[in-house]
DNA sequence: ATGCCCTCGCAACGAGGA
């Protein structure tokens, strides 16, 4: 089974991109991110049609996430974060998938830093923390996955120095990363790759993919349950490199049954 | 210190992204 996250930048925009990526990689469940398109607008007939069941939660203009999983329905478990009924943010979705438990998140980004945005970026963060406990309890298959908005450490960063003040890199972002983290989850990708510079977004600006200048803000968490049959872990390099790509690059895992 | 590029939108001297 192959569990990927994908920050699509738009998901009509990019619904050529998303759909070659699919006949390609086949991934069994994907999360994405940043549709920027309503409940209405989601493509859900292109998605059907490339083999995918589907849940979503839009939301005009920005944000947005989705859950697809190849030859069934996701069942629904959860839309939106506990903790904060005025949230009107379209960022967490969550449902059951083959006997896995899948939380589909879009971590707000935060800048600038300080500032309201980055305070709701840290509320948001503790609410997912909170509920990221809960699931624990359950002792069960779950991987929480998505654009996470940090980079927990300075090997995920092309030029560490550079992002230092920034919402993606500041310590109290990285020492929340670094509690989620703790409670028992495996961040796949860097358990895959312990020392190796693995990044899943590159910049628009400044010819950051021509350069690497990447940074690793995408991540794929998974219970100890499901880190057991944890097979491999990677990213979809290519993809950023086609025509009308997304800024993110798709990051996946394979689990073994 | 800022813009660079890109998306959505109902058109902007824009907002938000990361």
């Amino acid at each position: 089974m192959k569990i990927a996250t994908f920050n699509v930048n738009g998901i009509n925009g990019r619904l050529r991109v998303l759909l070659r990526w699919l006949a390609e990689a086949e991934p069994d469940v994907v999360c994405l991110q940043e549709l920027k398109a309503p409940q209405d607008r989601f493509p859900e007939g292109a998605i059907r049609n490339a083999g995918y069941g589907a849940i979503w939660q839009g939301q005009k203009s920005w944000n947005g996430v989705a859950i697809l999983s190849r030859g069934t329905d996701p069942i629904e478990t959860r839309r939106g974060l506990p903790g904060d009924e005025l949230d009107s943010q379209s960022r967490y979705l969550e449902a059951a998938v083959n006997g896995v438990l899948i939380g589909c998140l879009y971590l707000p980004n935060g800048n600038p830093a300080p500032g309201p945005k980055f305070d709701y970026k840290l509320e948001w963060f503790a609410r997912l923390t909170a509920h990221a406990a809960v699931l624990l309890t359950h002792q069960l298959p779950i991987a929480l996955v998505g654009d996470f908005n940090v980079m927990p450490t300075e090997l995920d960063v092309y030029k560490p120095e550079r992002w230092m003040d920034d919402a993606l890199f500041r310590p109290e972002v990285r020492q929340a990363f670094h509690e989620l983290v703790a409670q028992g989850w495996v961040d796949s990708l860097r358990k895959m790759h312990p020392h190796e510079r693995v990044y899943t977004f590159w910049d628009y600006f400044r010819n950051a993919w021509g350069r690497n200048a990447g940074l690793r803000i995408d991540h794929l968490l998974l219970s100890p349950e499901l880190a057991k049959r944890l097979d491999g872990a990677d990213v979809d390099r290519w993809v950023r490199g086609w025509e009308k790509a997304s800024d993110h690059a798709p990051a996946w895992v394979r689990i073994h049954d």
